[in-house]
DNA sequence: ACCGTGACTGACG
DNA sequence: ACGTCAGCCACGG
């Protein structure tokens, strides 16, 4: 499987990799984006996941920013669902800041 | 084809 | 340690 598939459009290639983000673990756009080979599009990975809210197979929660905050909330319909979800996971939340970051954080770049 | 937009990031003061 | 600034890049109009 080829996760990084150029001929797969960019947001394609972010679903693919968010997919395979393990329940409890998290990562950040950034780490993503660097894994896809254009480290310098985390914000289009972001924009990526703004436009995955049709696509319920992708764990959209798990991606925060690369300190651990909840930075797209706002986006999920209301402002706690988000947290609730990784919440659910296990994944502590307080003050919109993931808990023990480091800890839950998954690295595609190591991972996969 | 050009321009504005954004769920980001690293550097700087 | 914390707020601010400026690059970056893919998408849609």
């Amino acid at each position: 499987m080829s996760p990084a598939a150029p001929e797969l459009d960019f947001f394609q290639r972010v679903y693919a990799v968010v997919r395979q983000i393990p329940p409890g673990r998290v990562t950040s756009y950034g780490a993503i984006a660097r894994y896809l080979g254009s480290a310098q599009s985390a914000r289009t990975v972001g924009y990526a996941m703004n436009a995955a809210h049709s696509l319920p197979e992708v764990p959209a929660h798990r991606v925060v920013n690369r300190v651990g905050l909840l930075t797209g909330k706002h986006h999920f319909g209301g402002f706690t669902a988000m947290q609730q979800q990784l919440e659910a996971e296990g994944i502590p939340v307080e003050d919109d800041q993931i808990q023990n970051f480091s800890q839950h954080f998954w690295d595609p770049m190591n991972e996969l």
